[in-house]
DNA sequence: GATACGTGGCA
DNA sequence: TTGCCAAGTAT
């Protein structure tokens, strides 16, 4: 790692914010720094590109203009907004930090980035563009981009994703940030991190900073930032059940915590939990899998089954750390049942109209769709 | 301090 | 198809 003098540092912050005056992206929340305009698109781009979140942040603003209207929103219109978006709990998180703004900061926003951290959702990272972009604080924003932008540029060694290494760069970049315009500053290096020093394809020979980027002036660009491999997702083989009624389509309500969090979806169930109930390591014959997901119901839920195959490929969804392979079969309630040991509920058309669906509901609801085509 | 948490794009 | 990336936070 190499250190920069005062000199150099005023050169970089007048260099930095003399490109960012004549290039910067011309982005909906970029109209102006009001707080509720800056949190929003912030929460959104955690871990999601510029171009997903736009449509999202318009229909957003239209639908909840104020903190007020976001405060009271109802959830299901709420996540109905968010639909696609993925990382759910964001929008949970917006809805209570709105909650916590008006009922216990009287609307008002708390300026600094130490009191913004405890708001629901909003961490380090989110809590220093706040800081800086709405209320003119000089706190670095140390994201994706920050982190590959200055470990190129001062050849910073550390492991990103050690929680330690983020003090590290908030105290680096803490000395580096134009106490005058530092909300310019971290949107500036936000842009050039996009643009010229991206991850995969830099252009750092036109870059506007390239004469600091010591990385680039050894040629080993590409070896920063330094990160750790992410394991593969892990497989999981599920087996999801269509039971339609008079009624609509059965559908379950998913737990209140883990991934897709109280989202409905086809009664599903895990290859391995049947396996363990029917006391197998593996089914020989489909026969036998129908028969064991069929006392599997009746034991857990008193639903009586009558289950054969449906003729559609195997919906194939991933995660960051888990592959699902969904196999579907059609489901026949046997006369009349009793669904209060259930966890779910029948779903008109409408239904599935109105409700918010994660990515993988969508995919098995489209197999079922070509069906009837 | 690892791990969980969604989705889409790209090579 | 797989791997990795894209403006992180919570536990």
């Amino acid at each position: 790692m190499i250190e920069w003098s005062d000199d150099k540092i005023h050169s970089f912050q007048i260099t930095l914010l003399d490109w960012y005056d004549h290039n910067k992206r011309d982005l909906p929340w970029r109209q102006d720094h009001d707080p509720y305009h800056v949190w929003i698109s912030e929460i959104m781009l955690q871990q999601t590109q510029v171009q997903t979140v736009i449509p999202y942040y318009e229909r957003f603003m239209a639908d909840f203009p104020t903190i007020e209207k976001l405060a009271s929103a109802d959830e299901g219109k709420l996540m109905k907004a968010w639909e696609g978006l993925g990382y759910y709990s964001r929008a949970r998180n917006l809805q209570k930090a709105a909650k916590q703004l008006v009922d216990d900061y009287h609307g008002k926003w708390p300026k600094t980035s130490e009191a913004l951290q405890q708001l629901a959702g909003i961490g380090p990272y989110t809590a220093g563009a706040i800081a800086s972009i709405a209320f003119n604080q000089a706190v670095p924003a140390v994201d994706g981009n920050a982190f590959r932008v200055f470990s190129r540029l001062l050849e910073i060694d550390d492991e990103i994703s050690q929680p330690h290494t983020r003090q590290l760069f908030e105290k680096i970049i803490g000395k580096i940030i134009s106490k005058d315009r530092p909300g310019d500053f971290n949107q500036a290096v936000m842009d050039l991190g996009s643009s010229y020093m991206t991850a995969a394809n830099p252009d750092s020979s036109h870059s506007p900073v390239k004469e600091f980027d010591q990385s680039f002036i050894d040629g080993i660009e590409l070896n920063y930032p330094v990160k750790n491999k992410k394991p593969r997702p892990k497989a999981i083989t599920y087996y999801g059940l269509v039971v339609r009624s008079s009624a609509g389509i059965l559908m379950q309500k998913r737990p209140d915590t883990g991934i897709l969090a109280d989202f409905w979806t086809f009664p599903l169930v895990t290859e391995t939990e049947l396996l363990t109930f029917d006391g197998k390591d593996e089914f020989l014959t489909e026969s036998d899998m129908m028969t064991a997901l069929t006392r599997y119901f009746k034991h857990n839920y008193q639903l009586l089954l009558n289950i054969q195959p449906l003729p559609v490929k195997a919906v194939i969804h991933t995660f960051t750390h888990q592959k699902w392979t969904i196999h579907l079969l059609a489901a026949e309630l046997s006369s009349k049942v009793n669904l209060s040991f259930f966890p779910g509920n029948w779903f008109s058309q409408q239904d599935f109209l109105d409700t918010a669906f994660p990515k993988v509901q969508q995919k098995m609801t489209e197999r079922i769709t070509s069906l009837d085509a």
